[in-house]
DNA sequence: TCAAAAGTGTTCCTGTTACACCCATGA
DNA sequence: TCATGGGTGTAACAGGAACACTTTTGA
């Protein structure tokens, strides 16, 4: 066989990582734009080849470190895509992951392969390489149905928040408001939270309470 | 680089299977007992490497019914299972599939490759092959959860069942006993059964009310 | 004193649970 | 006539949804 000959599987896996967070009071996920052809200019969650010995998480976690600057995430898997068109360059099947983040205090940076790195309302995405419209749709709707049987949406939150705060993250992910007496109930029936007695002051307004988690760890609860 | 070189990637990547049926009013899956060294005699889920061009979806079904002569089902991607560890004979990601299915009138067979193929009941499974004792784990309680929100159970029944036959599915996958009042409240009021008119005769107490689907598709219901 | 967001209870309604007896059949 | 599983209704309770006003602060 000449040495030009490829592996004997042309297949190869790589995984993509839609990290979300709330942001203004809407939900955006984190993109990178391509430099290289055919995707110049596109969009994309930041993902890339699986090694030999790594899992496929420990590889959306050093991609995404990579390309985004972004670390200490807890990812789940969220789907394996594998329509054998979903790469141009060549048969690529993908491992999803998902997670939500906060965005305060965050530096984002990517590489030279890239052009630039932000994040994007999902309401107005823009138009994305691969099928990665497709993995936003499945990711968006499965951090909705996940915000509704477990405390995901607590990760967004810095140490201290306001009940309106931890709310307004709620809203954002449902894209519906809530209300505000029923929302307060529900939470303070969980009894997970605790009064740090301090207070969100500064604004010509009412201070908040500040609360903070009793543990901050995932918990399955029902809420809606 | 030499050519003894191996290709650059020496990952593989599988697709599993777990098919379950009610069957004697216990959940049972289906499973294939090995053959070749070195897992000579224990059993695992039908399985098998992912071809060129394509979808895992397809190869599980390719493979499923090569292996046990199961055909037209409906597949759930279930999860990517990906320890490196997983296969002592390399490194093989598998994309695994879940569906139940009616038990009756199914012929099952296997090739040479294999010794046997059988339904096991989930509460007494032999050991397991590779990381299917996971796999299984994760399966049911997938098809647990779906249970709740979905009419999934209904693709186990044949055309004509009764009520109480119904209920037995539900509550052999979900391990508990319902109230049969209730539980004919709610599929009553979801309305989507229709009286055949038919009664099921012959047992030594009053004939069954038989039923059938007014459509026979998946819908998202909401039962427990 | 005004604007802005914080904070707080009750009523109604719906859905869930628990529970016991009569009915129709074949042996 | 008996054993077996089929079939039916109601009351109590819990959780969810709708809804409006007072409080506290900074400007």
């Amino acid at each position: 066989m000449p040495k030009t000959s490829p592996s004997p599987s042309t297949l190869r896996v790589a995984v993509d990582a839609a990290i979300f967070t709330v942001h203004d009071g809407e939900l955006q996920v984190l993109l990178i734009q391509m430099r290289k052809k055919p995707f110049e200019d596109q969009w994309a969650f930041p993902g890339g080849i699986l090694e030999d010995q790594e899992t496929t998480e420990q590889a959306a976690k050093r991609i995404l470190l990579a390309q985004t600057g972004v670390q200490n995430v807890y990812l789940e898997q969220l789907m394996t895509f594998d329509d054998p068109a979903r790469d141009v360059l060549g048969r690529v099947i993908s491992v999803a992951y998902y997670a939500l983040i906060p965005s305060h205090d965050l530096q984002l940076h990517t590489t030279e392969r890239y052009k630039d790195v932000r994040w994007w309302p999902v309401k107005k995405l823009p138009p994305l390489a691969y099928d990665h419209e497709h993995i936003a749709k499945v990711a968006i709707q499965r951090l909705r149905s996940k915000l509704e049987y477990t405390n995901i949406a607590w990760s967004v939150l810095p140490k201290e928040f306001s009940l309106t705060e931890l709310q307004t993250i709620y809203e954002a992910i449902l894209d519906r408001s809530l209300d505000k007496r029923n929302f307060r109930k529900k939470i303070q029936a969980l009894a997970l939270l605790k009064d740090t007695g301090r207070r969100r002051t500064g604004a010509t307004n009412r201070p908040a309470l500040l609360y903070e988690f009793k543990q901050r760890k995932p918990v399955i609860i029902n809420l809606f």
